[in-house]
Formats: structure tokens, C-alpha cells, sequence
DNA sequence: CGGATTTGACCTGCGC
DNA sequence: GCGCAGGTCAAATCCG
């Protein structure tokens, strides 16, 4: 997958961000939507909690994905790209590889501890958890939202800590963690949880003139 | 001064 | 039951 996310890497830093943002978003999204309906269902107030999809960008740094995990509920450090992977396309042809890894338990104590703050990821495992690695010199990758770290932790078998991220949003509780891969500490493993209940701040940063010029010629 | 980060303590789940 | 490891809390500290 390597030229094409070079490519869009480079995409990244020189064109337009908020077409990227969209285009990551919609190849993360559970539902086929294209970039274009992702991005109107986030305008609608409210609207983004049943039709958003998950967190996971990269945008406006200097990160390369390099693999994407749906992870059931399982830890996803030095999981990503595990089992078999497909490639997600969207509708501005850009496409990112993404890997759901079920069995993700491989053996490590890391993936039965689904324990947060006492409760069990549930019958059916509640939150969405979406891994994904990039490459970068920068732990922290701009996706959009904003993060508060609240913890940071020794992981076993990595020279590494996991750092802990809680989404900022009042009413959110997305959290992400982010890991650098012990075997290869230029790829930083993001882990997202839950679904944002509200919009992309710089995504909406982004999208308004645009908004306002379709609104004009709707007009028209 | 308010918000973000750091960091050690604490809690919980799981394997032995 | 104990120890280990991951995850969270919260007080202290930092920074704009």
C-alpha cells in the first residue's frame, strides 16, 4: 500500500486538508458513505451521533497510515494489519487500507483486559474501538478534535508508554490511545474508542465557506 | 487564571 | 488468593 499513501501523505501537507479529513473519515466509516454524505450528515445537529463514523484521521501532519484495525475490543498496540485486510476506496478515489482483527488476542494479558473505569466493554462489546498506524516522528496526530491526555503508561514489552487521550467535547467520551510500535518506533499506533457525538471542529472549520458557496448556487 | 499535561497512586481483571 | 499489567483518577505542575 506504500506508493499510494505516499502519495497521499503528500496530499496531506500541500492540498487542501478538509477533502482528506473527509475522505479518511468516510474510508474509517462502518457505512459505505462517501465523503460527501459523511461530511453533510455531520453538518446536521445531532445528526453525526447515529451517522458518524469513527474518529480516526490524519490530517494536516506529517503522518503516513499505514494500516487501520477495526479492533473488537481487544487491545490494538502491535495488532494493526494483523488479519486479513481490505481495501476501502472512497468516493474522491482515494483509499486506505483497512484490516478488521477479531482475533486479535494472540496470546497477549494486553488484549483480555478490556477493563475501563469498571465497566466491562458489555455484552457484545459496547464501544467501537478503530486501530490504525502511522508513520510519523509526531506521537500526536492532528485529526481534527481535540484531545485531553489523562494518563500515560508503561507497557509491557515496549520501550514505549501508551499515552491517553480523552476527546475534550463535554458531551463526548471518545478516548483514543496512542502507542509507538516497539519493533518499529517510526509507526505510532493510534487506537481510537467510541464514536464522536458531535462534529469536527476543524472539519467544520473547513467546510463552512464551502457550505456557504452550495447554499449560493443552491439559490440559484 | 484557566486549561492542559504530568505522574504516582489506585482500581480492576485475569492467569497461575 | 496473589501478583501482574492495563486503565483511570486526581493532585501537582506547567503554560499561554
Amino acid at each position: 500500500m506504500g506508493d499510494e499513501l505516499h502519495h497521499r501523505r503528500a496530499a496531506y501537507l500541500v492540498a487542501s486538508p478538509p477533502l482528506d479529513l473527509g475522505d479518511m473519515m468516510a474510508a474509517l466509516s462502518p457505512s459505505p458513505q462517501t465523503a460527501g454524505d459523511w461530511a453533510a450528515s455531520m453538518l446536521l445537529p445531532g445528526g453525526s451521533s447515529s451517522a458518524a463514523p469513527a474518529s480516526a484521521t490524519g490530517v494536516g501532519e506529517d503522518h503516513q497510515a499505514t494500516g487501520i484495525s477495526d479492533v473488537g475490543a481487544s487491545s490494538a498496540a502491535e495488532s494493526s494489519c494483523g488479519a486479513g485486510s481490505s481495501t476501502v476506496t472512497t468516493a474522491a478515489g482515494s483509499s486506505c487500507t483497512a484490516t478488521t482483527t477479531e482475533p486479535l488476542l494472540q496470546g497477549s494479558s494486553a488484549a483480555r483486559r478490556g477493563r475501563s473505569n469498571g465497566k466491562k466493554p458489555g455484552a457484545g462489546g459496547r464501544t467501537p474501538r478503530l486501530a490504525f498506524q502511522t508513520r510519523s516522528e509526531n506521537d500526536i496526530l492532528d485529526d481534527g478534535y481535540r484531545w485531553r491526555k489523562y494518563g500515560q503508561k508503561a507497557v509491557k514489552n515496549s520501550e514505549f508508554p501508551r499515552s491517553y487521550y480523552r476527546c475534550t467535547h463535554h458531551t463526548c467520551g471518545v478516548k483514543k490511545q496512542v502507542q509507538r510500535l516497539a519493533k518499529d518506533r517510526s509507526v505510532v499506533v493510534t487506537t481510537y474508542e467510541g464514536v464522536h457525538n458531535h462534529p469536527c471542529e476543524k472539519l467544520m472549520e473547513a467546510l463552512t465557506p464551502i457550505l456557504r458557496q452550495l447554499q449560493l448556487l443552491a439559490q440559484l
